[in-house]
RNA sequence: UGGGGAGUCGCCAAGUCGGUUAAGGCACCGGAUUUUGAUUCCGGUAUUCGAGGGUUCGAAUCCUUCCUCCCCAG
């Protein structure tokens, strides 16, 4: 696998984050024959002093990792296209209620677009990231289609995240390591000599990283507070500091301690969830139990879609979805679909789904597109 | 002010014919999982039982005084 050197002579720039799966994505494509420069994106700088800013030691492991690979590294800084295309539609959305993804955006926006335009300025014929998904292209009716396809190691597929991906972005992308197993990256890695082998798989929304939530959203959306309502009989049971600091289906946060009407005979004491929002009347509504029936429901309608291969799926036919990400795929049709607008219906009811979150149709192991919940 | 009842962790709440480290749930905190946000999982959380005094080898559990709250009567 190693062996093949497919990349003889093209120029490729690979995003390097830090991490090890972009670093062996450089590596394997170094192997390839390709001609590889990596590229370290700072994306974000609203707190360069904070107690969590990462950047500055993922730049630093980037460099170690290029070093060993023998790749230059650039650094890069799209702060600006980022605030402008992927948080101000993430603070828009909190702001409306919604709970968004911004990774995705992420993708779309800045990795494959701000980063991809400046890597073709450098004279690249293409780029590549440590994403855990693969395309493929095949010859269609029409010419060339590109496929994306789920990482192999079904635990770290993030297909999901690159839902919102075209044929001209796909056309440019290599996922190197979305062939492999992510305990084959780490062994790679490690006989490379890579330092960052063994580092911590990163989380929280990529380039800001991660940290107290409530309170990072705070900076950005002020408190506002107002009831907390059962959704069964309407009675109050607290308050909550603002709207947009809650999710459905979320349970932490909520305070709301024991009631007295409310227990088993065990004595025992349900915990809340919330169920639903009503933006107008400021209010949160919560539900006891995760199994209570207003979590679970078995058709949403997406909205704002994107379909990969540039024409619509099939309505009435059996697909799976994901209504977030690490969700297992869920049998479910399309019940209706128009340009901007499918209805789509599982199988089996789904938790809590939550608007602003994105729901990513596969048929088999492609990635079809997906959409906004409503 | 009379009569009755009750005060155990932030919230519910076991335990009250006295006896090793005061159940459990919710909340909260910490960790694990996780390139969103959630969810989930694991762990932690009252040397103390409204306050003081007393009985006893030993009390949250018995006696007593005080404080607070609730209900009924006024």
């Amino acid at each position: 696998m190693t062996d093949i050197r497919d990349g003889e002579g093209m120029k490729v720039v690979v995003g390097i984050s830090g991490g090890v799966d972009s670093a062996v994505a450089a590596l394997l494509l170094k192997r390839r024959g390709y001609e590889v420069c990596g590229l370290f994106m700072k994306n974000w700088e609203d707190d360069d002093d904070g107690d969590y800013c990462s950047t500055r030691q993922d730049l630093i492991d980037a460099a170690a990792a290029c070093d060993v690979i023998g790749i230059d590294l650039e650094v890069v800084n799209f702060s600006r296209e980022y605030k402008e295309r992927v948080f101000a539609d993430f603070l828009r959305e909190y702001e409306a209620g919604r709970t968004p993804n911004p990774d995705v955006l992420c993708n779309s926006e800045i990795k494959f677009r701000c980063f991809l335009d400046h890597a073709l300025s450098l004279g690249a014929e293409r780029i590549a990231t440590g994403h855990y998904a693969q395309v493929r292209a095949w010859e269609a009716d029409g010419g060339r289609e590109f496929q994306l396809l789920k990482g192999e190691d079904g635990g770290k597929d993030q297909s999901y995240f690159l839902y919102r991906l075209t044929q001209a972005q796909l056309a440019k992308a290599i996922f190197p390591v979305g062939e492999l197993y992510k305990r084959d990256v780490r062994r790679l890695a490690a006989e490379a000599g890579l330092p960052v082998a063994e580092k911590k798989d990163s989380t929280g929304i990529c380039f800001i990283g991660e940290r107290p939530f409530r309170e990072f959203l705070q900076r950005y959306l002020p408190a506002k507070p107002g009831e907390i309502r059962a959704l069964d009989d309407n009675r109050v049971l607290g308050e909550h500091q603002g709207l947009m600091y809650h999710t459905i289906g979320q349970r932490k946060g909520l305070g709301i301690g024991g009631i007295r009407d409310l227990q088993d005979d065990a004595g025992e004491h349900d915990a809340w969830y919330v169920a639903g929002k009503d933006i107008a009347a400021n209010v949160l509504y919560v539900v006891p139990g995760r199994d209570h029936p207003a979590l679970s429901k078995d058709r949403l309608t997406a909205l704002d879609l994107n379909w990969i291969a540039a024409r619509p799926p099939r309505t009435h036919w059996v697909y799976n979805a994901k209504p977030r990400y690490r969700a297992p795929d869920m049998p479910c049709e399309i019940d209706a679909l128009a340009p901007d607008r499918a209805e789509i219906v599982f199988a089996q009811p789904q938790w809590a789904l939550a608007p602003g979150q994105s729901v990513v149709v596969y048929e088999s192991r492609v990635c079809l597109g997906g959409g906004v919940i409503a």
